[in-house]
DNA sequence: AACTTATGTAGACATTGTCAACTTCAGGGC
DNA sequence: GCCCTGAAGTTGACAATGTCTACATAAGTT
């Protein structure tokens, strides 16, 4: 409890705590590991000794992004409507409101500031949140609802179209005197348009 | 010709040109200001009286990206044959090709590593590219081609589909084994699909 | 109680972005 | 032809960062 023994105890959450509230205060994606240190009320090194270096602190915040975002996936999922059209539409959203209450995060998890983003991406903590897309998929195709096409292709043209929106929201490309005012809304039918047969 | 006078001539030009090329060899986006000075063979500072700062030169770069990307969609378009599908196909893939040939630099371009994203894109350089998608749509729906639903919105959902799609093939998402032998394309027929009515 | 080991601290180093002060040189008004 | 003003480059400094090494402290094991 207090704190204050020279041990502290279980640092490495309290780094990745602080990182992830550093990472939701945004301010520009400026993040040093020494300004984590400072806010854990550590010494500046102490850091390595739970992570080997700065770039394995931020894959390991990556992955908890890739479950948080499967998590928010799954939640939208649960609680539509049994429709499938309708849980679509709630998959989504949830998909775009996770990056737009998440910007940093999410561009630390696809943005390439991680040195090897294909092995991140392919650890298994990061494959769920696909995994609730390409179930639907293959529900939707069972139901007669999509369209007898290879899933992968079309997990693939979802999974680019929902990050292809999201990137543009977070670079403040989609206000509406710019792109019309439901472009997010028109954009998403022709994906599902494209899907359902 | 000497290449030695204290002033150096045109070193914005060079400067640019020295960046664009480091750009190039990629190298897990590893760029400073000191390293391109040192490149152009001038000292540490010379930069500075080019540029305010780092972030202005990533931006006149990002802008450059912007007018080429421009330039590949154009070429490809002049270029295909003179049926719209077939010139959507020529489009897109010619997008695809750009983020696959200068991966730092498109990175650059939509990555958040430069501040203000939004003004970036909004620029009167960066958004020639984008015209050619709306030049494109707007004459598929006159040809009776693509439906016809708002304009900006289609556009929106063709640049998500094609910025997702190169983001994933940058990450090395799209490899055969992981996601099938030709998931691009799958994707893409999606996208037509959803367009073309 | 002594040893070992995980965990933290202090200090150093090279590197970076940026600024201020100095130097060089090209061009225009006399 | 000279001067002198200002643009373009240089040198040197500063604070901050990532990372390493040497040391200190605590927790557990034997």
């Amino acid at each position: 409890m207090t704190e204050r023994s020279y041990h502290h105890g279980d640092l490495r959450r309290v780094i990745i705590d602080t990182t992830l509230r550093m990472l939701k205060e945004d301010g520009g994606w400026q993040f040093t590991l020494r300004e984590v240190a400072r806010r854990a009320g550590v010494s500046h090194a102490a850091p390595y000794k739970h992570f080997p270096d700065k770039a394995a602190l931020l894959s390991e915040i990556a992955l908890i992004g890739f479950e948080r975002l499967q998590e928010a996936l799954l939640a939208a999922q649960v609680a539509a409507p049994d429709d499938l059209l309708a849980e679509f539409t709630a998959i989504s959203h949830a998909y775009l409101t996770f990056g737009q209450n998440n910007p940093a995060l999410y561009r630390l998890m696809f943005g390439g500031a991680i040195a090897d983003t294909a092995k991140l991406h392919l650890e298994p903590r990061a494959l769920g949140a696909s995994r609730v897309v390409i179930d639907f998929l293959e529900r939707g195709q069972a139901a007669g609802l999509v369209r007898k096409r290879p899933v992968q292709g079309q997990a693939t043209a979802c999974w680019a179209q929902l990050h292809g929106l999201t990137m543009l929201q977070l670079d403040g490309l989609l206000m509406p005197e710019k792109v019309g005012e439901n472009a997010v809304e028109a954009a998403l039918a022709a994906l599902r348009e494209g899907l359902v047969g």
